[in-house]
DNA sequence: TAGCAAAATTATCTTATGATAAATAATAGC
DNA sequence: GCTATTATTTATCATAAGATAATTTTGCTA
C-alpha cells in the first residue's frame, strides 16, 4: 500500500503539507517474529503497515492478551508512548514479514507544532482510532463468543487466513479451547 | 469544576485561543435523567461536565448495555456525530441534576481549522480519550468480573455511591444479580 | 523429506456467570 | 409520611467457558 493512500485515508492534507511530513517518514522492513514494539519502553517511532500483519498484544506472566490486529494501510503505535512519551502495555510483533513506513514522533511533533494541516491530520488519527476502539468495546460486551466470533470473521476474512487461532482466542477474550469449540459447532 | 480548570486539563492552550474556544462555550443545565445525547440522532454539540454525573449507554431491544461513566472535569461526546457527523451507538443520560459547558461542534471545526493551537487541542482531547478507552479495553480482556469490580471501585470510588448498581453491572458486562453476588463475597 | 516442536482439536470435569423467581430494601411521587 | 414502583439481594437450576490432559494436525528446519 502507497504511503499516500495511508495518509490520504486518514485527513486529507495540502500536497505542500504531505510532502513535509513525507520528509520524515522512511521505510523499512523486518521478518516475521521481529517484535517491532516493547512494551517496557518508551517508543519513538510510529509505523504505518505497507504490507503484512502483527499483532498487539500486552504481555503478561502467564498468558499474553492480544488486543489488536493490523493490516496493511493501518497505524502502529504505543498510545503511551505517542500521547504522554511514557512505556505502554503492548507488545507489537510482526506476523508475516512486513514492509513498513516509519515516523519519528520527535519529528510528528514539531510538525504538529508547525503546520496547522498536520495538526488536524494528527487529530483526526487520533479520532479515527477512537471510533475503531470504541465500536470494539460495544461489540465485546454487547455479544457472546460465538457472535464475536462470527463478527471477526465477517468483517475481517483475512484475518483466519494469515493469523494463528490462538492470537484470535485470545483477542475475542477466550481460550484456544474455547474458539476450537466454536468453530465445530457452525 | 471551572472551564478553564477543564480546558487547561486536556491541553494548554495560549490565552488568546482559549478565549476563543470559550466564546463559542455556554452553560446549560438538565435535571436528573434528561437524555443529553441521542444514539438515532447526530448530534451538534459535546459537553463538558462542570457538575454532576452522567452514563453512556448503548441502547439494546432488551438490555442497555452501559459502557461509560462520566464525572466532572469529563468531556461528553457521541464519537461518531463528533468524528463523522454519522449517528452514533449511545445514549448519554444524566444520573444526577447536571450543569454542563455546551461547545457546538460545527464552531469547534471552524476553529480546529482557524488555530493551530486549538488544532492541537482537539487532537489532545482525541488522544487522551484514545488513552481511557485503551486502558478499558486491556483490563477487561485481562480481569475477572471481581477484579473488574475491585478495580473500579479503587479507581473511582464515588461512582458506588453515585450510579445504580444495575449500571454498574452492566458496565462491567454482568448481571445486577452476579454483581450481587460478588459483592456479597467480600 | 523426515523428524520435531508447536498448534489445534477433542474429551472430561469444574466453575463462574446467566436465567428465573421470590423476598427484601430503597426510592420517588402523591 | 404512605404507597407504588424500582432496585437489590438471595436462592435454585442451567449453561458457557475454563483447566487439564491426551491426541491429531500442521509447519519448520536441518
Amino acid at each position: 500500500m502507497k504511503i499516500d493512500e495511508i495518509l490520504d485515508q486518514i485527513y486529507n492534507i495540502p500536497e505542500s503539507s504531505k510532502v513535509a511530513l513525507k520528509e520524515n517518514i522512511s521505510e523499512v522492513a523486518y521478518p516475521k517474529n521481529h517484535i517491532l514494539l516493547k512494551a517496557d519502553k518508551i517508543e519513538a517511532n510510529i509505523y504505518f503497515i505497507k504490507k503484512g500483519i502483527v499483532r498487539a498484544f500486552a504481555p503478561q506472566k502467564e498468558k499474553d492478551i492480544t488486543f489488536w490486529f493490523g493490516e496493511e494501510g493501518e497505524t502502529i503505535l504505543s498510545m503511551k508512548s505517542y500521547v504522554e512519551r511514557k512505556k505502554g502495555y503492548e507488545n507489537v510483533e510482526l506476523l508475516e514479514d512486513c514492509e513498513l513506513y516509519e515516523l519519528k514522533v520527535a519529528h510528528l511533533n514539531n510538525l504538529y507544532n508547525q503546520d496547522i494541516h498536520i495538526a488536524n491530520w494528527g487529530r483526526k488519527l487520533a479520532e479515527k482510532e477512537l471510533l475503531k476502539i470504541e465500536s470494539r468495546v460495544i461489540s465485546t460486551e454487547l455479544l457472546s463468543a460465538k457472535e464475536r466470533y462470527d463478527a471477526l470473521m465477517s468483517n475481517s476474512p483475512s484475518l483466519i487466513q494469515r493469523v494463528p487461532l490462538k492470537y484470535i482466542a485470545s483477542y475475542l477474550g477466550i481460550t484456544p479451547v474455547s474458539l476450537s469449540r466454536i468453530r465445530k459447532e457452525k
